[in-house]
DNA sequence: TGATGTCCCAATGTTGACATTAGAACATCA
DNA sequence: TGATGTTCTAATGTCAACATTGGGACATCA
C-alpha cells in the first residue's frame, strides 16, 4: 500500500468519490443494469454534484458504467459479447506488455512477479478467499504493464481492468474451482518465460492465458 | 459527412467544446505545451467553465491534453518516446482489428475502403492536400476498426487516434514526400489481404504497415 | 550573495441554484 | 380499442459565485 515515498498525490473529490463508487460497484451494492442517480450519490458522499458527475465521468472511461444524454448513469451489464470483447482486446494489449517487459523489465520488477505468486500460492493453501485471489491476479498483471513502461499501453489496460476485474469477481462467485488450480501454474510459467524465453513462444503463451480464462468464464455464462 | 440517417445525436455543450478545441490544437492555433486556461475558453466558446472543463477531461482521455491536481491543462508534446508509444500500441491494435474485420467485414465495408483509396489516389493526382491525405488515412482505419465490431477495441483506438493525427500532420507540415508516394500502395495491399489473404500475411503486414510509419516520422524528429 | 521564508494572485477545484430534457402517465380522437 | 398528442415530473445539463491551491515576486537573514 506504500512505495518508498508515497509521494501524496493530493487528489480532488471527484476522483475519490469515484474510489468509493467503484469499489460499491465491485461489492455488489450497485448490480450490474442499477442507476447511479448523482443527486443520490451526491447526498450520499457528501460532496456536490459535480464531483460525482466527474467522478462517473472516469468510471465511464474505464468501461464500467455507461450513460447517455439526459437519460444518467447505469453499471454496464455482463453480456457474453461484453466477455467476448474485453478478453480479445486484453489477449493483444496483453501479448504486448509481455513481449515489451521482456525487454525493459528490471530484476527488481521480476522479484515483485514472484512475490506476487508467492502471495497467490499461500493464499490458496490458507483461506482461499477467491476475492483476494483475484486482486493479486490482477496486481500480477498490472506489475507487467509497469515493467513495461509504456504510458499509453497502460492506459489502455486501465481502460479494461476494472471490467477485467468485475467479470473475474463474477467468475469467482459463481466457485470455478479449476482457476484457483491453475492459477499459480500459469503465472509462474509466464515469470519463468519473462526472465528467459525466446518471443514467440512467450507471445503466444500470453496470448493463451488470457484465451483460457475467456473460455472458462463463458462457460459460466447463462446470457 | 453524413451518413444516410444523421440520426441527430443530441449532444451537450461539453461534447461541442472538445470538438472546438480539438480542431484549434490540429490547425495549430495551440500549439504543443501551450496551456489551455478554463476561464480563457469559456469567455471565447461562449460556455460555461463546467462545459469546458468537461470537453478538456474528454481531450485528456484521447491523450490530446495532460493536465493535474491544481496545475491546468496543456497541449501533450511530440517527443520521440511519445511517438514510440503511440505507434507501438497502435500496431497492436491494428493487428487484432485487421485480424478481426478480416472475419466480420461486410462487403459494403469493403468497399467503403475501395473508396477511401481511391479518393486518397484522387488527392495524390490533383492538388495534393497532405492534410485531407491524413484524414483519408485515418479515415480508412477507422472503417477497419468498425468493420472489426469491437466496442472496446475501438475505445481503445479511440484513445490515441487524435494522437496519431497530430502526429502525422506534424509529419505532413515536414513535407514527407515518400509518404504519398507509398500511402495509395500501401493501404490497397492492406485493402487486398482483407479480402482474401491468411490471418498470418495480414496480421505481419498491419504491424509493418505501423512499423514504417513510426520509422519515417522518427527519422524526422529533432527531438 | 544566495538560500530561506512570506505574501499575493491568477488559475483551478467545488458548490448550490437554475434551465432543459427524456420518459411515463394520462387524455383525446378516429 | 389502439394509436397519437399532451402534460407532468424526476433527473440531468448548464451556469456563475465562492473556496482552495500552486507558483512566482519580494523581503529577510546568515
Amino acid at each position: 500500500m506504500s512505495s518508498a515515498l508515497p509521494k501524496a498525490p493530493r487528489r480532488g473529490l471527484a476522483d475519490e468519490a469515484a474510489d468509493l463508487v467503484r469499489a460499491a460497484i465491485f461489492s455488489g451494492h450497485f448490480p450490474p443494469g442499477a442507476a447511479l442517480r448523482e443527486v443520490e450519490l451526491a447526498a450520499h458522499l457528501d460532496v456536490s454534484r459535480g464531483s460525482v458527475r466527474e467522478g462517473l465521468a472516469q468510471l465511464e472511461r474505464e468501461g464500467l458504467v455507461r450513460s447517455g444524454w439526459h437519460r444518467g448513469t447505469t453499471v454496464i451489464d455482463v453480456t457474453a459479447q461484453d466477455v467476448e470483447e474485453v478478453y480479445t482486446l486484453r489477449a493483444a494489449l496483453d501479448r504486448l506488455a509481455a513481449t515489451t517487459a521482456r525487454r525493459t523489465a528490471t530484476s527488481e520488477q521480476l522479484s515483485r512477479l514472484d512475490q506476487l505468486i508467492a502471495d497467490m500460492a499461500a493464499e490458496i493453501a490458507g483461506t482461499a478467499d477467491t476475492r483476494r485471489l483475484v486482486t493479486l491476479d490482477i496486481a500480477f498483471h498490472d506489475q507487467i504493464y509497469t515493467a513495461a513502461g509504456n504510458g499509453r499501453l497502460t492506459t489502455a489496460w486501465q481502460a479494461i481492468r476494472s471490467q477485467l476485474h468485475l467479470f473475474q469477481l463474477r467468475r469467482a462467485d459463481a466457485g470455478y474451482d479449476h482457476y484457483r488450480a491453475r492459477v499459480v501454474d500459469e503465472h509462474r510459467e509466464l515469470a519463468a518465460l519473462l526472465r528467459s524465453g525466446d518471443r514467440r513462444t512467450l507471445a503466444r503463451l500470453a496470448e493463451e492465458h488470457v484465451d483460457s480464462a475467456r473460455r472458462s468464464l463463458l462457460a459460466g455464462l447463462p446470457d
